[in-house]
DNA sequence: AAAGGGCGGTCGCTTCGTATA
DNA sequence: ATATACGAAGCGACCGCCCTT
């Protein structure tokens, strides 16, 4: 029940304390015999070093922090996180590496959580999400000096800053989905886009009108939103009520997905007959969706690895994840007429 | 930039280091502005304890461990835990407990997990969801002497055992629930549960079986799941399909009831009308379907909270959290006929 | 006599300089 | 000279003991 400490060890193979920890971090400087017979008494006695005291002396937390500023509210079926994380776990506990997690409302009790979790040497490093274009936390891990990656496009990175970006190029994939739409004959698409505060909402916003401009769309209406359920819902609802409505809708989330093609089931528009659906990502709500949705799909657990592969490796250089591909459920269709 | 000690303060206000260390932890042996004039430093200078060392001395590590036990696929759209996390969150930053969080398989791993934060002294305590009868990890908590709090039913805590437990009366709500069916008019109810590894399963089982029996129903048929999409559609598959089905269905989770509701339509079963749905949590997939399904509601952010708070304490007591409530929304009907 | 404040040991581990075979 | 192992000095904060005015 009491935990043994590395000068028990010491006491039970009758050597120094310093020669307990040289054979227990192998390193040189203890015969191969006497290594052994160390590993041997630790094993028994379940010995575990202590991490206050091998970070207090290496300076070290062995930890990263995931400070997530979000409503809590919004955070129960938002599918992102959890993924997230457990692709961040799979790399962390690989290295022995804790993940301190809080919660927070907004960015300026992110920054002080970070302060905070920093100052205290409670973590070695953090990664920042939901990127906002002159984000206020890039700014504070650069002044602080607390390592970081930043999940979004590189273009949310300050000069001067060198924060190394994870990123998709949602651009492409926009560009993508609105090729297919046009492909097959829609000319009035419409996107109801995430928080415009988010960089990549506006990454996708322009990519979106660059790509109606390309295929001579007749309409590309955008109406940017907070991603919840009852923006998603409002936001179809006056691009379906319009003269001359959209005959696709790409939305910037599941959520609001969903709630679009509960707008359109309550004014007896069909879907697909009358209006196609894009999704934002894909989770498994686009799945449990009537009809599914389609949606534009990417590996979250994957982006939550390589975040982790990122901050772990040190290297400070950017690493471009997989495009989200377009992914056709039964919610897409050519348009009426 | 360069993170400060005890010791630069120290040197900033001419006084020596345990006169900082009294000043800063609000002890006596400082005169009024001498204290003032450190705090007014150590402000400045952005000051935080160095955690390890403080947890060196101290022997405490001011966090606890979640250790989630689940397959990452499954975590996704499963709204408890981000909701379940944020509510331990407010309890948790009032007292400057960091939560270390770790996501693994199974119980083996989430066991050895729990060993290994413990003994390196990463975690003062956890918090154990998701319970079987007869849990390993109650057993190793046990065991090793790490405090938990565990969330859900007393009755799993072996004998001998007094780690506290946060808990709702499941089996009061399903008896509300089925008597409430019962009431309008339903003979044939059926059970969709979860795991039936998990304690609070079989404590839902056991009350419902009791509920039909007490309500004189025709029927109440159970079938056990592992809270899947693709589970709750094939036993509601079966059940429907078979002679004489259910008039009503009680699912265990969300995700189950939103995929019978598909079922159902795919069967051409009215919902309401031919059959009535009530769902297991009541997260916002239950008002993102279509009917809105009437579901058990319980303020999981609560329980957080309460679970950490009932950590926080030590008092040991356990905490019966509010009865789920039956919620009702447009998937309840009386029977046809 | 009491209040203010200095000194030094302590927590467990790492690491470096040095001594022994 | 080499391989092996010892002793001691930190890492940063805390805290009890003791000495000042």
């Amino acid at each position: 029940m009491k935990r043994p400490t590395i000068s028990d060890i010491a006491e039970a193979a009758g050597v120094s304390i310093g020669a307990v920890s040289f054979a227990l971090n192998d390193r040189p400087g203890v015969s191969a015999q006497t290594r052994e017979r160390i590993r041997a008494i630790a094993d028994e006695l379940g010995w575990q070093p202590n991490a206050a005291a091998r970070n207090l002396s290496a300076a070290r937390a062995e930890a990263i922090g995931l400070v997530i500023a979000r409503d809590a509210a919004t955070l129960g079926v938002e599918p992102f996180y959890m993924q997230f994380i457990a692709g961040l776990e799979t790399e962390l506990s690989a290295t022995g590496t804790a993940l301190v997690l809080q919660v927070v409302g907004d960015h300026e009790r992110a920054v002080e959580a970070l302060r905070t979790l920093w100052a205290a040497r409670r973590i070695d490093a953090t990664i920042l999400t939901d990127l906002w274009t002159d984000d206020v936390r890039v700014a504070a891990v650069d002044r602080l000096g607390l390592p970081g990656v930043l999940v979004g496009h590189p273009s949310v990175r300050p000069p001067g800053s060198n924060v190394p970006a994870v990123w998709s190029d949602d651009a492409a994939a926009l560009t993508e989905a609105v090729g297919y739409l046009a492909g097959i004959g829609h000319r009035r698409i419409a996107r109801v886009g995430g928080l415009v505060s988010l960089s990549h909402t506006r990454i996708r916003t322009a990519a979106f009108r660059a790509a109606a401009r390309t295929h001579g769309l007749r309409a590309a209406e955008v109406i940017d939103t907070d991603y919840t359920w009852e923006a998603g819902a409002w936001a179809t609802e006056r691009l379906l009520t319009a003269a001359d409505p959209p005959t696709a809708v790409m939305f910037d989330n599941d959520i609001m997905a969903t709630a679009g093609l509960h707008v359109a089931r309550k004014l007896g528009i069909d879907v697909p007959g009358r209006l196609s659906i894009v999704a934002g990502d894909d989770s498994q709500l686009c799945e449990m969706a009537y009809p599914a949705l389609s949606a534009l799909a990417r590996d979250v657990h994957a982006y939550g690895a390589h975040a982790a592969r990122v901050l772990l490796s040190g290297s400070g250089a950017d690493y471009q994840d997989a495009t989200p591909r377009l992914l056709l459920r039964d919610s897409i269709a050519p348009p009426p007429h």
